[in-house]
DNA sequence: TGTACATCAGTGAACGCGCGTTCACTGATGTAC
DNA sequence: TGTACATCAGTGAACGCGCGTTCACTGATGTAC
């Protein structure tokens, strides 16, 4: 508000604008005193909102795992008209997008340093997953059977391509294309899922052994 | 060899200091100054051998690709005796618990930062993985029609859970638990991928539209 | 086998730098009466 | 409405630090003759 001292809300300035280096130069590229200098306020006023540089970092990763799950769970919503595995396809989409978009973000969402206090973030992408699995049960699409566990395995799925495609190790290029992947990955996750209790051997071997 | 000056291999020994620096304390937690110390040579060395860290980080990286790439030809190589599919599982679990055991290693390997000379890895995890879907197509497993693209597929969703599962975000524990997982994701995918084309809508709803 | 000399592969001191964090402080704001 | 005072939310100088990298140098090694 007023022209200095008192900032109308800092700890969300210093966020905001952290957040903005980490997506301009990496979790990394950026040090306290530059984010306090963009936001125009001394170094030293930070520590005033987060007892240290780690503290900020997990402030930040937490808010990013918040908006991946928002993000994630209004592309669902707003899916499919009644497709539930349409809405399963829009979230692996948005997921892909999300990475893809805000790839540093993304490395902070998920870094193995911050992982306690997950508690804290409210629509979890992991539930938002769980609530779609469950949708897909009631609607006979995915087996009952086949639901334990099922989380884990689309969530691999959808997070490796996400990764991939950040990495730019996905050929075949242009949004659409990846969206299609993401789509193509999807489906055959599922009729895998559909078929595992069914068809338990595949076509030519039978015996599988431990390595 | 000698006591001080010329050490036998200074380049190598640096890169695997630095490796085990990396596995200790990840990416960063170190310094090349550390890492001469703990060879035993000065700081200024390291720059005989290498033009900067990061050039040092750079061989480091390539060096872990390759040998996720050997161990994982080497764990489909002894693999399931005829098998493809078994061979298949093999590749994942191997990833998978390279990415567990050496998670800095893996961060390294694929770190966006350094991806240009990717062509100086010799057997990629990408080669070895195609060429075990293409032995699958061979052995009948694989419909051929979708081979396309399947590399990515399965990259994905082995990528995927090695990244969820050194982060520690799969419940279900102990290595076997793992493995099991590991194997079921591969499974799945097969078999989703044999049906892609024979069954391309799914039990339930019909429209399939774009999100 | 011995000597001269080029080259290889190190040393160690020094550079400048920016960082996270602390500390004593002070200006702005809100509340009680 | 005015004053006294506690509290809030900043300032800015200073700390100690370890870093990447450079540079002039030197000891060890290999080769030619």
């Amino acid at each position: 508000m007023s022209s200095s001292y008192h900032h109308g809300d800092l700890r969300e300035a210093l966020l905001e604008t952290a957040g903005n280096l980490v997506a301009e130069r990496g979790v990394d590229g950026w040090s306290v005193r530059e984010a306090s200098a963009r936001v125009g306020v001394s170094a030293s006023a930070a520590y005033y909102h987060f007892a240290s540089r780690d503290d900020l970092l997990t402030a930040l990763s937490i808010r990013a795992l918040n908006r991946l799950g928002e993000a994630l769970r209004e592309a669902t919503e707003s899916a499919g008209g009644g497709d539930v595995l349409a809405r399963l396809c829009a979230y692996a989409r948005c997921y892909v997008r999300w990475a893809c978009d805000e790839p540093a973000a993304a490395q902070l969402a998920f870094s193995p340093a911050r992982q306690r206090q997950t508690g804290t973030v409210d629509p979890h992408p992991h539930q938002v997953l769980d609530d779609e699995l469950d949708r897909l049960v009631e609607s006979g699409t995915l087996p009952r059977q086949s639901r334990p566990g099922a989380d884990f395995l689309v969530w691999s799925a959808v997070h490796g391509l996400a990764e991939l495609a950040h990495l730019n190790l996905v050929r075949g290029n242009g949004p659409t294309d990846l969206d299609l992947l993401s789509d193509r990955l999807v489906r055959a996750t599922m009729y895998g899922l559909r078929d595992e209790h069914s068809a338990p051997i595949p076509a030519v071997g039978s015996n599988h052994t431990e390595a």
